[in-house]
DNA sequence: TCTCTGCTGAGAGGA
């Protein structure tokens, strides 16, 4: 049986005589999954060394376990076929266990400093990309040609040529053909090619590069000459014999690839050059690597940054032993290869310390993501927006390169997170325990679905697959700033000097003062400038306009914001600043075709193509626009620039903003703290901006832009009052008098009297539900009819509710082409009528309602009309949305 | 059940 629960207290360890001679166990005080007084598991022999790493409070699963009656209490032990896992819904990758096995410092390295673009990487990816082509019944030289030119940005960059790299590639893949020809004289032989594998057991997952006849084949593109293979290579295909041998396997057999080892020139008497060498698996190597498993799973509980004396690698071969050296020297950390370099001062390592911590917790929310793909089940999944559950499998097409188009036919038209070009687990039920392999979402509509996949899975349900991409980059971004950081840059972030500005005389904008201001800071910043814009104070044409004054002096800009739309906008308005001023090609826009809005796919660089041409394209560009995770990307690292400007600074982590600003010299940061914060997952440091943090230690590097281009001046009062000291202004006279008037075919007096006034309240006492109303959903609906009949569009008008359930029910009571979003989902748009539902009967309970920078944020949207609907008494009980009651209801 | 966007990902190798 399986035994799994928490750990309850201190793990005791002893010796005893048994009848085997001296043996060592662990007494693991657990509390069971549905059970509340402790049991004890005992842990014999090896296993004790992974109960040893418990600590109160971590899962345990012990599979196979017994249940023994000891000293009248009940309690559990380990058999032979047990197998101990620590934390198993934490999944570790199976190239963490690959590196932790040669150095655990490795794994710490690779994760905190990155693995940067090098040909040999490359190469090696090349060369399994071939391999899997050749697996799935591809020409040798069709998939080199192909492959090739996929990385041609990459191999741009390295300043390789493509037939060249072709001709490397064509060596290591001969090797491989000719083995692969011996292979399939067999008749039994079955392959697969590279497959994600998930093991809720063990809590790994990897993608073993091919599967012949249910064992796994790994293959390295490197030279072996033993006569063994390498043990961190066996310890690879070990995970996967274990990930095999969940999925129903029994493996016993391995097989390691060297392709440098040409099966031409095998000995046949030693058989040492052979490509293939094939190792037997035992249970030992299984349960090891299990261990293995486990330190790094609990490390990663713990927070244990590991030295390199847990293993007995040697410093002196590791290539990465400089980097080693310098990481605990700078942040003067233990490690077995020594330390280089003067410490940080102890503020750095404190912050670098107290980020780290808190990437670390975002990462672990990331993997309880993972763990609900089996924790929940198929409805709770689509309830959550999760999955798309209820597919009906269609059909499969065969691409040419030997990869599947599958569609699926969609039987209900339920909501859900996925969109297209997004990477999902494809299954014919379920993720991890059904057939499943990771698909690309290429179309999706209300009717079907059509992905594409490596292998044809016959699919009924899609799973979001949560990604560590971001958590990573923010690591590296960090450690990228503080250890590589340039000292001036650190001085003026950490206060230990004030930044600096060029007086700049030139006039950029004639008609807003706090906007030419603006420009001339970001223009003469040596460090850099803070840009404060509230709603509507035409912050982007700010970004835009400073961004061509730094264009027109000859410097190279990098333009940059979390979010894909956000780098889209801001890019569209300077399109127009540069028009007469840059050639169109040297405007770049970095991203996936998926995240990059259509109208900007012209300016979007390929990775695709003739390295040459592609690696010009980006070098040449004097204006490269991408998102800050992109920034981090491999590609983007290997870029500089003048300045760096970021948009929606003030929804950025300080590490998100790092990733941006570490490629430039100075840097303009443009935002409202006074609006939405970064999103996070976990409660911690990363919760307020570098934006805001910097506002506040230097206030005289900044400007707030005060004139806003949006609002009636009824609508702003309260905004201006609340959030930004009365300073926020209309710009003009005709901003400030704004109404439905001046709107084709709109006339106020056909409107209610109630409803004249461009701030107005209709008190609802709602329906008492905790996330939805359909008594406001209903009268939201009239409201709408209303403003339609005295002639306002559908597309003018705009409905925000704080939950999603809400968003849906409202949604189901109007037209279509009426918006209606969540006040997050709102932020950075407007209309010219507003109507806000608050969704609260009784009182404002509930941590929504909390964060007031949201009203500030729902009250903001209108142009012309708002109308706030609620429960005048929940309102009221907060003196927030009392004020704004008051200030309503005038 | 509070809100939620990024991103191909997992692995690629050098003695």
């Amino acid at each position: 049986m399986d035994v799994r629960g928490t750990v309850a207290d201190e793990v005791e360890v002893r010796s005893v005589s048994t009848s085997y001679g001296e043996s060592q166990l662990a007494e693991v005080p657990l509390v069971l999954a549905d059970d509340h007084e402790p049991t004890t598991v005992v842990c014999w022999n090896k296993w004790t060394e992974s109960a040893e790493l418990l600590e109160p409070g971590m899962e345990l699963l012990v599979t196979n376990a017994e249940r023994e009656e000891y000293q009248g209490e009940t309690q559990y032990k380990t058999t032979g076929d047990s197998y101990v896992v620590v934390e198993p819904s934490f999944l570790v990758n199976v190239t963490a266990i690959r590196n932790w096995t040669e150095c655990p410092r490795l794994y710490y390295l690779n994760k905190l400093s990155g693995v940067p673009l090098n040909y040999p990487v490359v190469k090696g990816t090349l060369v399994h990309e071939v391999f899997g082509d050749l697996l799935r019944g591809r020409e040798l030289e069709d998939s080199i040609e192909a492959r090739v030119d996929e990385r041609g940005l990459q191999l741009g960059l390295l300043g390789e040529s493509p037939d060249a790299v072709a001709e490397d590639v064509r060596e290591n893949a001969k090797a491989i053909e000719g083995w692969l020809e011996q292979g399939r004289l067999t008749e039994e032989d079955s392959w697969r090619s590279e497959q994600l594998l998930i093991s809720e057991t063990f809590g790994i997952r990897g993608r073993a590069d091919a599967i012949r006849r249910g064992a796994p084949v790994e293959l390295k593109t490197g030279k072996n000459l033993k006569k063994e293979p390498r043990f961190k290579d066996k310890v690879q295909a070990a995970c996967y014999a274990l990930l095999l041998e969940e999925h129903g396997g029994d493996v016993d057999l391995g097989t390691l690839l060297y392709t440098k080892n040409s099966a031409l020139d095998r000995n046949e008497e030693t058989g040492d050059l052979t490509p293939a060498k094939e190792f037997s698996m035992g249970d030992g190597l299984l349960k090891y690597v299990v261990r293995l498993r486990n330190e790094i799973a609990a490390a990663e509980m713990a927070g244990d940054v590991p030295t390199g004396y847990e293993g007995n690698a040697k410093c002196e071969y590791c290539f990465e032993q400089d980097t080693c050296m310098v990481v605990s020297g700078r942040l003067d950390q233990e490690s077995k290869a020594g330390q280089i370099g003067q410490p940080l001062p102890a503020e750095e390592r404190e912050f670098f310390e107290r980020f780290s911590r808190a990437i670390e917790e975002e990462r672990r929310e990331v993997h309880r993501e993972y763990a609900k793909l089996w924790e929940q089940d198929a409805q709770e999944r689509a309830d959550d927006d999760r999955a798309m559950i209820d597919l009906e499998f269609e059909e499969k097409r065969e691409l040419e390169e030997g990869r599947w188009e599958l569609t699926a036919r969609r039987t209900s038209g339920a909501a859900s997170k996925l969109r297209e070009g997004d990477l999902v687990l494809a299954s014919d039920g379920h993720p991890v325990r059904g057939q499943s392999e990771l698909a690309r979402i290429e179309r999706l509509d209300e009717e079907s679905v059509i992905l594409t996949a490596d292998e044809a899975v016959e699919v009924t349900r899609l799973d979001v697959y949560p990604s560590e991409l971001t958590t990573d980059r923010l690591l590296v971004a960090l450690h990228d700033m503080l250890l590589k950081g340039d000292e001036r840059r650190k001085d003026v972030l950490f206060d230990r000097a004030e930044p600096e500005f060029d007086a700049i005389e030139e006039t950029f904008i004639d008609n807003n003062a706090a906007q030419n201001e603006a420009v001339a800071m970001a223009v003469g910043a040596r460090d850099f400038a803070l840009i404060h814009g509230p709603p509507g104070t035409g912050k982007t044409y700010t970004i835009a306009r400073a961004i061509r004054a730094m264009v027109e002096r000859g410097e190279r800009v990098l333009l940059s914001a979390f979010t894909n739309r956000a780098v889209d906008n801001a890019l569209e308005a300077l399109l127009e600043q540069l028009e007469d001023v840059v050639d169109d090609d040297r405007i770049v826009r970095v991203g996936s075709e998926s995240g990059v809005r259509d109208d900007m796919e012209p300016y979007r660089l390929e990775r695709a193509g003739d390295p040459e041409e592609r690696v010009a394209e980006l070098e040449n560009a004097q204006v490269v626009a991408a998102t800050t995770a992109t920034c981090g990307s491999r590609i983007m690292k290997e870029q500089s620039f003048d300045a760096a400007l970021v948009d929606e600074a003030a929804q950025l982590t300080e590490p998100g903003t790092f990733a941006a600003i570490n490629l430039a010299e100075r840097f303009v940061l443009v935002g409202d703290h006074e609006q939405l914060p970064p999103v996070v997952r976990a409660e911690n440091d990363l919760t307020e901006s570098l934006f805001e943090r910097l506002v506040d230690l230097h206030p005289d590097a900044g400007v707030m832009l005060d004139r806003q281009y949006r609002m009636n001046q009824r609508i702003q009062v309260f905004a201006s009052r609340e959030f930004y000291d009365g300073q926020l202004r209309p710009a003009t006279p005709e901003v400030a008098g704004r109404t439905l008037d001046d709107l084709e075919g709109v006339t106020r007096d056909d409107l209610p009297e109630t409803l004249r006034d461009p701030v107005a309240f209709v008190d609802v006492e709602g329906d008492g539900s905790r996330y939805t109303d359909s008594v406001e959903a209903a009268r939201i609906a009239e409201l709408i009819d209303t403003y339609e009949d005295a002639g306002v569009d559908r597309s003018a008008i705009g409905v925000i509710a704080p939950f999603r359930a809400q968003v849906s029910e409202i949604s189901s009571h109007v037209p279509e082409d009426v918006a209606v979003d969540t006040v997050d989902r709102f932020q950075g748009s407007s209309k010219e009528v507003i109507v806000v539902s608050f969704t609260a009967t009784g009182s404002l309970e509930g941590p929504i309602f909390e964060d007031y920078r949201r009203i500030n944020v729902a009250l903001t949207r209108p142009k012309r009309a708002l109308v706030l609907v609620g429960d005048s008494q929940a309102l009221g009980s907060d003196p927030v949305y009392g004020r704004m009651l008051e200030w309503a209801r005038r």
